[in-house]
DNA sequence: CTACGATGAGACAAAGATGTCTCACGTGGG
DNA sequence: CCCACGTGAGACATCTTTGTCTCATCGTAG
């Protein structure tokens, strides 16, 4: 009976299977617990072990999109340089994590209830700042609220992810087609 | 026994039940066939005798989704003006349909079988043609793919219905946002 | 070797959604 | 008037998923 602390290797197998739920996940959103232990190479009732129920793995994973956002927000350094280059830094630091994003940005569960997980509103402040920050140097146009950009980057990542996994889009183009479509739109410059 | 004929009522009532499914399952899309029936202000049995079940509700929303975008494509006159005010009209007709095209953005069920709607195909070719006409007029730049724009159309409409549903974007700015975003991108233009 | 802990397999009940059925009501037309 | 049809309410079985449990097995540290 003494079930106290936590086994010494279900710490580094918790990751692993964090990581193919994510990723079955992102393919199939209906995915049973049954499946998802298969997908992780474990049993059901260790998959229940390790997270104490669907709800319970969706939150973990809800955490880990946000903690990889934040990673991707640290490595993509919004601060330096001009704002149109840490875009597309930051899009590119984020696309590994694009198809989990996309999984998280689809489950309803996560949106509709108040309480809702406060790192969302974190990233969307720092990236909103980063889109007003390009605003107040005169990089970015300013008809377009940076929430809207915010949440039209979200929107992008997740479409560009789908599109990726459906091999309409080609996973390298990814950064571009995300932060050119972002940043130029579809209409040619002028200017070269 | 003369159950051969549809009878004369149900075919306004239906029309009716799938605009309430429509709005419902744009807010909650994990709606019970109950809550559905409920919101259209019908029974679950009547329900059921519009449309034999779950499945077959999502179908016709998927066939209702598909039919406003084709009406939306038609009042656009995509083949007319410059592509960028065709690429206007085309947001500014599909924004009263862009709560449903969310939610049947989101609906994994429509994509994974093999088995799918052919009027998503009419429609990704035709507006693909559309951003093709403006590459080949020389108003659109060619390193972002006509797919890739057209998945981005799509979703940008879903984030903007999503943001509009939240109350982050204003019902009014959903046209602006989503075409000028897709057009013109976040950089500020020199030439004014 | 031995014991402990983690695991896999499977049984089991509970919960929720779904699909089907019956029956009573009410309304409108013949 | 009366009857047919659409409807609402509800009962019912079924199915799926989930959460919990037990038990046998296996690897490994002591």
């Amino acid at each position: 009976m003494s079930h106290v602390g936590y086994p010494c290797l279900m710490a580094l197998d918790r990751d692993h299977v964090l990581r193919s739920a994510a990723a079955l996940l992102t393919r199939k959103s209906t995915a049973t617990m049954d499946e998802v232990a298969k997908a992780a190479g474990i049993s059901r009732a260790t998959l229940h072990r390790h997270f104490a129920g669907r709800d319970a793995l969706v939150r973990a994973l809800e955490a880990l999109g946000i903690a990889e956002c934040e990673a991707a927000l640290e490595r993509a350094r919004p601060e330096e340089g001009s704002t149109a280059e840490a875009v597309r830094r930051l899009v590119r630091e984020i696309q590994p994590a694009a198809g989990l994003l996309a999984f998280l940005y689809g489950e309803s569960q996560l949106w509709e209830g108040d309480r809702q997980n406060d790192g969302w509103q974190r990233l969307d402040t720092r990236i909103g700042a980063l889109f007003q920050r390009g605003q107040q140097s005169g990089e970015f146009r300013i008809d377009l609220t940076p929430v809207w950009l915010t949440e039209a980057l979200y929107g992008l990542i997740a479409s560009c992810a789908w599109a990726t996994l459906d091999g309409r889009v080609a996973s390298r183009d990814f950064p571009t087609m995300v932060a050119e479509l972002l940043l130029g739109g579809a209409l040619r410059r002028e200017e070269s």
